[in-house]
RNA sequence: GACCUCGUAGCUCAGCUGGAUAGAGCAACUGCCUUCUAAGCAGUAGGUCAUAGGUUCGAAUCCUAUCGGGGUCGCCA
């Protein structure tokens, strides 16, 4: 059991006993820096019931822990605040339990239950920016964070493969392209068809302009400049099945997914399931004929079927046109099915934008309606924009930070920081590369996880993402630093009896590593691995205090260096773990 | 206009299921390498937690209003 709940089940006795009252729950806290102790509590609360002052309500706890002999060194009350001092013993036998499971951190114990997290979701009409790499690096983290807790847990890309926007693609490349393909032009699949999708915009833009001028209204002028109005004959072409565009559609798919698939591979995410929306935009119209079965649905006189949300403080929400073709929701609803049916998921995931926050909202709450077993298990994980500092990325603007790109431009900045350091000698050429590659990476990766995901976050492309402070590559430097040490200690010191008693910095890097588990829970449950983040900051700063406040190697006391090179040991562990299910990759040496 | 969301140091962010004097990093300024990796450590300076009320023994945290930023309200996805 771990230390804390130890404790507070002791305060949970002493209260019953002192005072007659059984606290709903004993919430112990860190201790503030600036007073002696471990934990504190706070017995304002308790007054009502133990009818005296807050020093004597607190000091009579404390009391009674030290005669029932809670593990406390001592302890000393400020005010309401008992402030526990806990002994080293316990925390020399959390080392004890802990120090030698590869797997400290995660839990023991599986859930039973499977977890679908769907992410990355891209269209095939343009290559990946900063925004999807938010939501890839989000949804590849929080999947990892849900197997650490012991779920079954199956990644999921629904790819937006069809629809207007490809056709403007495939338009512009008929028009414009001269065949051009990856191979002969040397341009990466999905940013050729990019190219094509500005090429086109580029043309409609020119053809409104002119009908404009020409004496005709922005809007009506937007509906009907000819190449709108191909491109909407050419999605129509596609739905009709038609050989010649279905052909042209698989090529230039084809040509997209080998260049995402190389940004994926590059960004190091992963996927069990893909699913192409070409194969599910037809599901769910036999959910909007259960609806209206239900009575949950209703349809208006020209067909079009709808469901009434006002009660719940929506809207009326369309589910299916007058014409009987699907909307956004139809597919959503069949696909939610489809999930359950295929992996009977418990709990689905979907990592998309906070700009679709609505959508989901009425989304789930229709399952709810249809009485979906699973209705509850679903979870929309809503991110927030990722900000340039003008505003928003507008790919009409070229304001776009692409993804290839950036991750190039941070192999390029680790390099250069690499080789100002200095520190690399005797490396090989593509141990070099390779190291380039996880530090840029990892500085990319916490760079953009480390904010709560929620929340929209700033990018500034003109500054560099740091490497030194709260970055990945502090984090990944404690680790190699560790594994200089370990590697000098060799093997002998595990043969050692480790000392008794702990020094300040020890016992704090011990503490720290004890929160790991609930960390990782918290990062669970709030479906955020900033929490993970600021985990790894914390352990690898107290380990850096104890690094350079006291001594390993050079530590002649073979008790003391025995327990010091345990903890470095333990907590090169606990980085890695933490590390790992962020998708950063460890190095050995930096 | 309605609804959702955010507003904490010059900048980027923690803290938000109410608890002690509001924390980090960057930037600025001081110290610490005859080397257990200085991509580090220690310190100085920097705040009316948007504003005004309210609830409470206690509010950055909860409630209300106002101001400011962002988002959503399509037979788009």
């Amino acid at each position: 059991m771990e230390i804390e709940q130890v404790l507070a089940n002791s305060i949970r006795e002493a209260v019953k006993e002192l005072f007659q009252h059984e606290p709903e729950e004993v919430k112990l806290e860190e201790t503030n820096a600036d007073f002696a102790g471990d934990f504190t509590y706070v017995v304002f609360p308790l007054l009502r019931f133990s009818k005296k002052k807050p020093e004597e309500t607190a000091s009579a706890i404390g009391d009674y822990l030290t005669s029932k002999g809670a593990p406390l060194e001592s302890f000393n009350v400020v005010k309401g605040f008992l402030n526990l001092v806990t002994n080293d013993t316990v925390w020399l036998q959390y080392l004890k339990d802990n120090q030698h499971n590869p797997k400290f951190g995660f839990s023991s114990n599986q859930t039973g239950s499977t977890v679908m997290v769907e992410y990355s979701s891209p269209n095939t009409n343009k290559p990946l920016h900063l925004g999807h790499v938010r939501n890839n690096l989000l949804g590849y983290s929080v999947a990892e964070i849900m197997k650490a807790n012991g779920f079954e847990v199956v990644k999921a890309n629904l790819i937006n493969d069809r629809g207007i926007h490809i056709c403007k693609s495939m338009l512009a490349w008929k028009k414009f392209g001269n065949g051009e393909t990856p191979e002969t032009s040397g341009i990466k699949g999905d940013h050729l068809v990019g190219k094509y999708y500005v090429e086109f915009d580029k043309h409609y833009k020119a053809e409104i302009d002119t009908l404009v001028a020409g004496g005709m209204e922005q809007e009506a002028a937007e509906k009907n400049a000819p190449l709108i109005l191909e491109a909407q004959e050419m999605l129509r072409s596609w739905e009709s099945g038609n050989p010649d565009t279905i052909a042209l559609w698989q090529e230039m798919n084809s040509w997209v997914y080998s260049g995402f698939e190389l940004t994926y591979h590059r960004l190091g995410v992963n996927f069990d399931v893909i699913y192409h929306e070409s194969d599910t935009y037809k599901l769910g119209k036999d959910i909007i004929t259960e609806g209206l079965n239900k009575n949950v649905f209703f349809q208006k006189p020209d067909g079009s079927v709808w469901i009434d949300l006002t009660e719940e403080g929506l809207d009326q929400k369309l589910l299916l046109r007058s014409d009987g073709t699907s909307v956004y929701m139809t597919q959503d609803l069949g696909t939610a099915d489809l999930k359950y049916q295929q992996h009977k998921v418990q709990i689905s995931i979907y990592v998309v934008g906070n700009e679709q926050d609505y959508h989901f909202k009425v989304l789930f709450l229709i399952m709810k309606k249809l009485g979906r077993e699973y209705a509850a298990g679903m979870h929309h994980l809503s991110y927030g924009m990722v900000d340039l500092p003008h505003g928003k990325m507008k790919s009409r603007e070229g304001t776009v930070v692409d993804a290839d790109d950036l991750m190039q431009e941070m192999h390029e900045t680790a390099k250069q920081k690499t080789l100002e350091l200095g520190k690399t000698e005797g490396m090989q050429n593509f141990e070099l590369n390779e190291l380039y590659e996880k530090l840029g990476m990892a500085a990319l990766k916490f760079y953009i996880l480390k904010v709560d995901p929620k929340k929209r976050m700033l990018f500034n492309p003109q500054e560099s993402i740091d490497f030194q402070g709260d970055t990945g590559p502090f984090v990944l430097y404690t680790y190699a630093r560790i594994q200089s040490i370990l590697k000098q200690a060799g093997e002998s010191w595990k043969l050692e009896q480790p000392g008794d008693t702990l020094m300040a910095p020890e016992k704090e890097v011990i503490q720290v590593l004890s929160r790991m588990p609930a960390a990782v829970e918290d990062a669970c449950k709030s479906y955020s691995p900033a929490v993970l983040c600021h985990f790894c900051l914390d352990l690898a700063k107290s380990f850096n205090r104890l690094y350079n406040e006291l001594t390993f190697l050079k530590e002649t006391d073979v008790q003391k260096r025995s327990l010091r090179l345990q903890l470095a040991e333990m907590t090169s562990t606990a980085l890695k773990n933490s590390l790992q299910l962020l998708g950063i990759e460890v190095v050995e040496r930096m």
